[in-house]
DNA sequence: ATTAAATACTACTTTTGCATAGTATTTAAT
DNA sequence: ATTAAATACTATGCAAAAGTAGTATTTAAT
């Protein structure tokens, strides 16, 4: 498994609010559609209100919606808000140090998968997610 | 984190053996030679004896040897061997269903990074890691 | 005002990966 | 035979991630 399991109920959340543009979700709703545990999503859902992405409207009739554009949030603010973008970073084989100058075995075989992978969080945002042919959440 | 700390173990303790190329190895050795703690390390070990590429001689004078040669060993073979290489082939967003036909809002933003990743696995192989200028264990 | 439906908060439980401890077994050297 | 040094096995402890439960708080509808 690449992303915490975590992460991933916050990608789909948030890939499923930006492309179906409803507006406002509640917790409810996301459970049923997205079969993430209730209690486990509603816990979810406050820490992304406090990365900034969302905001919460309590009480009666409320719920979650986006705030920033989805053209304006990377895969990489959302695995950050989460479980930090770090563990993707840090040596292949868990050396605390390793740089060109200072290599571990791994370190030129991994480096081009790594930047490649990175990248692809940072450059690619809700809004492309949403152009794309979904079929299933 | 990629690999799990205990695939990162197993890679770091194959990779030294094959390129000191030292014939046998104690675990009290590797745990000095590698920073990994002894009792795991030993249970490790037994692990990799069992998946083929190592054997284990016993009592006094004992200890661990490859026996497979490193150019047939590849990076798949071990991980598939300790944490298994299914996790990185599954939907990055954890679907269980998740194809082409069937994908998810991820699917073909992540396919591409994921074959390389595959890719870099199963062609690397130990022998190849060996010939890296490695620095540091 | 009361009620119902929503989020927010706090605590507990379960599972898993990592690590440690102790004992048993094997085998070469003496 | 005995000892010492190694692997093999089994059980336990610990911490973090995942999941569950209950209660408090907020707010619109009535």
């Amino acid at each position: 498994m690449i992303f915490s399991k975590t992460t991933e109920y916050a990608l789909r959340v948030l890939t499923y609010m930006v492309s179906k543009d409803k507006g406002l979700y509640t917790a409810k709703y996301l459970h049923e559609q997205l079969n993430i545990p209730y209690k486990y999503l509603t816990k979810l859902m406050t820490d992304l209100v406090k990365s900034g992405c969302l905001k919460s409207i309590q009480g009666r009739d409320g719920g979650f919606m986006m705030i920033k554009e989805p053209d304006k949030v990377s895969l990489t603010d959302i695995v950050e808000a989460i479980e930090g973008i770090n563990g993707f970073n840090e040596c292949i084989l868990g050396l605390p140090e390793c740089s060109d100058e200072n290599p571990c075995a791994m370190h030129f075989v991994w480096e081009k998968n790594k930047r490649s992978f990175i990248n692809t969080l940072e450059t690619t945002t809700l809004a492309e997610l949403a152009k794309e042919r979904i079929v299933r959440f």
